[in-house]
DNA sequence: ACATAAAATGAATGGATGTTCACAACCGTG
DNA sequence: CACGGTTGTGAACATCCATTCATTTTATGT
């Protein structure tokens, strides 16, 4: 065989494995991982479920790897967003809009990732393998490093910027949660002001004349 | 059959009831809904599958069951936690010590919770009859008043007390997730007063020289 | 004790589904 | 065109498990 046609039969197969990937997502993301059957997967693949495992060698693998692709793009957006600006605040804002973004843009994913997660984590005990688990245990320490700066330079508060992180991560799941459940009430990137507010500067009034407990 | 011993049949059928309910937590929040088995159950409860059904109908109804206990005494406990003082500061503060708490003394309550869950809603869609969905609606819109009430006074800072809410429960669900993930990394008991002083002031340094983006 | 009703039992049933594998279709090569 | 290897196919297999129900056990009243 040439190298050519070598060559073509890889990408041939990386497409066949990107729409499993694909049709395997939308399952999952309509029914969630124990109500899919490899079955619906391969007819919406347009593949049949021998074929399926000739690219993941099990459900749960096929589970695994979906994940990761998720958790590369997600990582990979959300670290442009930091990138992006310099400021710390300006950092948290861009954080909380891209994360948005991205879940509008990947509705799927979104449902995939809410339906099956706490949002801090995915549920199925094997449904992350240890590259994915990385990407999101660093990115989290990431943004904590984004507080720690902003604490050094007096922006921010002195805490433990690690909780400040685990705070943000939390108050954005639970907008998009909001938003994925019924998007006309609660519009995400209308609430983007309220979530910032809501990190930045918390509940209790400020500069009121009242006490503060 | 005497009225008495209709009576003590009841109470005796309420005793099994309890302990199925009891078995059911145990091996539902050690393996999860959908890894757990009927055989399990019945045999933690110290019963055979088939009396499981003279209970409760199907797995899922007393899975919604088990949902609808852990609803009633949440909701308690949290109210109680509400009532108990008058300020609406501290009725944060009440609220996130409390529910702390009651997870640290349900401890399975709490891996259920965090395990089939997102720390927002129940994910098996059948999983939350119409009267837990209730009880947590519900009391998330009392959360909700107490910052609006806590905004008329001029604690808080104006904006929309349901948001205000939904981000004190998210917070506070993140805090108890790392705690169960990690008890001896995260202690909640120690982290009341960070989580209470992210929800109540932000991140953002309060009265510093520095701007605030 | 005995009779009757109520409850508990757990083997059997039926359905669902992840995975396999013998076979067929396909493709590149000589 | 024929061959050989690779890949797709889907019926068959094996397993698991919620649910049922004929039977046994227990509890109650006379």
């Amino acid at each position: 065989m040439s190298t050519a046609s070598v060559e073509r039969k890889e990408r041939v197969k990386a497409l066949y494995r990107a729409d499993i990937l694909d049709a395997a997502l939308a399952v999952f993301s309509d029914d969630g991982y124990h109500e899919s059957a490899m079955q619906q997967i391969a007819e919406r693949a347009g593949l049949a479920v021998g074929s399926l495992y000739n690219f993941f060698s099990s459900k749960e693998l096929l589970y695994a790897e979906l994940v990761k692709r998720f958790a590369r793009e997600y990582r990979a957006v959300l670290d442009e967003a930091l990138d992006s600006v310099d400021d710390d605040v300006e950092k948290v804002r861009s954080y909380i809009r891209t994360k948005g973004e991205f879940f509008r843009h990947n509705h799927r994913m979104a449902r995939l990732y809410f339906g099956e997660t706490r949002g801090q984590d995915f549920s199925l005990s094997v449904g992350m393998d240890a590259e994915s688990r990385h990407l999101f245990d660093e990115f989290r320490l990431r943004l904590a490093r984004v507080f720690e700066a902003g604490m050094k330079t007096g922006v921010f508060e002195r805490a433990d910027p690690f909780y400040c992180a685990v705070g943000l991560q939390s108050l954005t799941n639970a907008f998009i949660f909001l938003w994925l459940r019924d998007p006309a009430r609660h519009p995400y990137d209308e609430r983007i002001d309220t979530i910032a507010a809501l990190v930045l500067h918390g509940t209790v009034s400020r500069g009121g004349a009242h006490g503060e407990g």
